[in-house]
DNA sequence: AACCATACATTTTTT
DNA sequence: ATGTATGGTT
């Protein structure tokens, strides 16, 4: 281990904010100012210069992922390994106070952890059961009423004494039952770990002290994500001695509508007397020009402290902004635009960001049918998916049988023969008895109004638990997992030929490995003698795989972006309506959290920034007129290169001709031309986004955005992206050319793999293959490695078809 | 118990 | 358009 020259490696306010001294700090950290930075070398720094025992830290996060990078670099910087100091999440960290002192606040010895689904079947039961029909509430509304009730820190006795309206009693009364349900199956939610937590600290002195005399110096991340109850839990945590430092930047505050509550950091100095603010206003990641053009765009917003970040980077490039007819335009370009980034650039450093998860197909579909890498981060979590549901219920049946949720849940899964019929006379049978359903067939009395097959069924189900039980006494996790798939069928209720199905046998693969994983790392854990139920914790608290591929161009939403960065950053749909979204428009304090999330997402880029807008899009449906989002206009035109998709002038009639509408709406959010019109941009004859305009510059008070029609207009379509003759420089897709049929030959792909074939050549992207049955297609799409690599193919007059390589039975031609 | 038709909604996501 | 949830049918 290296002694770490602290304020050499870091820059004045870094090295202010680690080695701080005495009250709670606040530290604001702008976009890429090295926020983790500080967290991990403040670790270090006190255990390394001021002897602090590691265990007396705890940082905490809002993901795991975050926790894990932080306690990686924290390893690396002081060799220590492993460190002894907590950094996770906060659920983690409840979960830790909880598992020790729970029973103090009625928890059983070896509660669960509901997961949200979980929750909703218990809410669906709750409204039922406290005669609220669901079909006059939404679930899901009543779910998160609940939800931040208790964020909040208000129990259903308080929330019933302030409900004032219909809805708010009726989930009082939900909120009552669903408590009683949670307590009927020894469960906690997520939301309840940080309640019950602070509930510890609040009622039981001597804990409390306990726990603040070991806990000397904590760390948060992310603090503008704090709710109520995460805040109380801090305050708690830090007493009138602890020393706290607290990371965050208001402007990158997106969670409102989870309950983070902006106050905690804009009001820290009320709520921790005598404390100290510092902000880091230098940034590593970024151009200026993004910094300065995101920074107007957020100085708008009035919830905040303030600052102005800087670089020493350079100015940059202009940013991009471009005008599409609709949303396959708009893919277009995108795709365009990326691929002719690729001189410079790989896929893997760029990224398309958008609002909401439904603009994703336009650009899947786009980047499909061109062979672009790229890579969805989205779609179910992992240990949400309903096969690893499935299977970690049985490891917590094994565990406590007793677990009414999940012993619903695989009861019949897979089909065994214990219908609806079996199932609800047995647990009308184990209320009227007074026991749970698993009592009830453990004791081995009669199941009378249940059929014969019913019962045998039953009987069976209960000795397969019980030979689980057993051989899991003996047999490492992964085994156990192994043998609950061999005993139940499993994996062979599947389709082979499915590759959906194949999709589930992949999924139960990977959990076995992250079984697997989990004993390796726990091996000598001594602390934990029971790694099943602490295994069964971790799947509670981790939701993803986490590192999906990198190779591709990155596809996700502003929100699931934030912490990331990227070379080359593309946000698409900046239109009213979803950004900011229909939602959030009408309250002040959405509409600014719709602002943060621009600048997150414009924050994002480090060289290459573009914006789009669509002139109509395809919505739930059927197409819909958009306006431009307002925020466009709070981007300074002198940042800006704009440039119009030709595809708006084709057709007149229809009244998306740019220029006439914008002049007839006398201008929603005020006349003055908005734009610095850039509209020598192109990469018509250049070499794509790489090339940008020299005549941006300042003055555009008068420029019309009808110049780029003059520009772009009639001439130079078909002509221009021809004319650049190599296939790195397709047009910008400004061209009808380009937009109606894609290049033949799409550049050859780099693939992280290369699946193994059954015959013939490789198959790769792009690659034609035959089929028996389906013909002759072409390879559009890799998804997984391997011979259960699932791939996407366009089959000539048969259309697209997904198959997995070894069951596909392909000849590559 | 599997299957199909119909209704329905559809912001954002972590733990 | 598309996925999910529900209810009725086979």
């Amino acid at each position: 281990m290296t002694t770490i020259d602290f304020a050499k490696t870091l820059n004045e306010g870094q090295y202010a904010a680690v080695t701080h001294e005495g009250p709670p700090q606040l530290v604001i950290a702008g976009a890429g100012s090295g926020k983790t930075r500080v967290i991990t070398y403040r670790i270090a720094w006190l255990v390394q210069e001021r002897g602090v025992d590691p265990s007396a830290i705890a940082a905490v996060t809002f993901t795991n992922k975050a926790a894990a990078e932080m306690k990686g670099r924290v390893e690396e910087l002081l060799g220590l390994y492993p460190l002894r100091a907590f950094i996770g999440t906060f659920h983690r960290f409840s979960l830790r106070l909880l598992r020790m002192y729970g029973q103090r606040v009625q928890l059983p010895k070896d509660f669960s952890i509901l997961d949200t689904s979980d929750q909703m079947t218990l809410v669906k039961r709750a409204m039922k059961s406290a005669g609220v029909p669901d079909d006059s509430f939404r679930p899901r509304a009543v779910l998160s009423a609940i939800s931040s009730a208790k964020n909040q820190l208000m129990g259903p006795a308080r929330y019933e004494r302030e409900a004032d309206d219909f809805f708010t009693r009726k989930v009082a009364a939900v909120y009552q039952h669903y408590q009683a349900l949670l307590r009927e199956a020894g469960g906690v939610d997520f939301d309840d770990m940080i309640r019950l937590s602070v509930q510890l600290m609040r009622t039981q002195p001597t804990i409390a002290q306990r726990v603040r005399g070991r806990l000397q110096y904590l760390m948060v991340d992310e603090f503008q994500d704090t709710n109520t109850a995460q805040m109380a839990l801090i305050e708690e945590l830090i007493g009138t001695r602890g020393h706290l430092t607290a990371v965050g930047d208001e402007d990158q505050g997106i969670y409102r509508w989870r309950g983070a509550e902006l106050a905690n950091i804009l009001e820290f100095e009320e709520s921790f007397s005598g404390a100290e603010v510092r902000k880091l206003e230098q940034n590593y990641r970024s151009t200026q020009k993004i910094l300065d053009a995101s920074g107007a765009l957020v100085a708008h917003n009035e919830k905040r402290r303030g600052k102005v970040l800087w670089t020493e980077a350079g100015d940059g490039e202009q940013i991009l902004v471009f005008r599409a007819r609709d949303e396959k335009d708009e893919a277009r370009w995108i795709v365009n635009a990326l691929e002719g980034l690729t001189d410079e650039l790989s896929y893997g450093q760029m990224a398309i960001l958008v609002r909401t998860n439904a603009q994703t197909r336009a650009l899947e579909e786009e980047m499909i049918k061109r062979g672009t890498p790229y890579n969805l981060v989205a779609g179910v979590r992992f240990f949400e998916r309903a096969e690893i549901k499935d299977l970690v219920a049985y490891l917590r049946l094994i565990r406590q049988p007793e677990d009414r949720l999940s012993f619903e849940r695989v009861l019949n899964r897979p089909a065994r023969g214990i219908g609806k019929q079996t199932s609800e006379r047995l647990y009308e049978l184990s209320t009227k008895k007074g026991m749970t359903p698993w009592a009830l067939l453990a004791s081995g009395l009669s199941l009378d109004p249940i059929s014969s097959r019913g019962k045998k069924a039953l009987q069976r189900f209960h000795d397969l638990i019980v030979e689980m039980q057993r051989l899991s006494e003996n047999l490492p996790i992964p085994a156990v997992l192994r043998q609950i798939v061999e005993s139940t069928g499993y994996v062979a209720q599947y389709d082979k030929n499915d590759p959906d199905d194949v999709a589930r046998i992949e999924n139960i693969d990977e959990l076995l490995s992250s079984a697997q994983d989990f004993v390796e790392q726990n091996a000598y854990a001594s602390e934990s003698d029971d790694l099943l139920s602490a295994f069964l914790d971790h799947v509670a608290l981790v939701s993803d795989t986490d590192g999906l591929g990198r190779g591709g161009v990155s596809v996700m939403t502003l929100h699931s972006a934030k912490g990331l960065e990227f070379k080359a950053v593309v946000l698409a749909g900046l239109e009213e309506g979803l950004l900011p979204h229909f939602n959030a428009k009408s309250d002040p304090d959405d509409l600014e959290e719709e602002r943060r999330l621009l600048y997150v997402g414009m924050t994002r880029a480090e060289e290459r920034l573009m914006l789009t807008v669509c002139r109509r899009r395809r919505m739930a449906g059927t197409y819909q007129d958009q306006d431009e989002s307002r925020f466009l206009a709070e981007i300074p035109g002198r940042f800006l290169a704009v440039e119009h998709s030709s595809e708006l002038f084709e057709s007149p009639q229809r009244g998306y001709g740019y220029g006439s509408n914008r002049d007839s709406g006398g201008g929603r959010y005020g006349s003055a031309p908005r734009y610095g019109s850039g509209a020598t941009w192109t990469t018509a004859g250049g070499s794509g986004p790489s090339r940008s305009s020299s005549s941006t510059s300042g003055g555009d008070k008068d420029r019309r955005v009808d110049d780029v029609y003059s520009f772009f207009g009639k001439a130079a379509p078909a002509g221009a992206s021809s004319a650049s003759g190599s296939t790195s420089a397709t047009g910008g897709g400004t061209s009808g050319g380009a937009a109606s049929k894609p290049p033949s030959a799409p550049a050859p792909m780099r693939l992280p793999f290369e699946p193994e074939t059954p015959k013939g050549g490789a198959i790769k992207r792009g690659a034609r293959v035959r089929h028996a049955k389906l013909g002759v297609g072409k390879i559009m799409h890799i998804e997984g490695s391997g011979a259960n690599a699932r791939l996407v193919i366009y089959f000539e007059g048969v259309g697209r078809r997904k198959l997995v390589a070894k069951y596909a039975n392909l000849d590559v031609l």
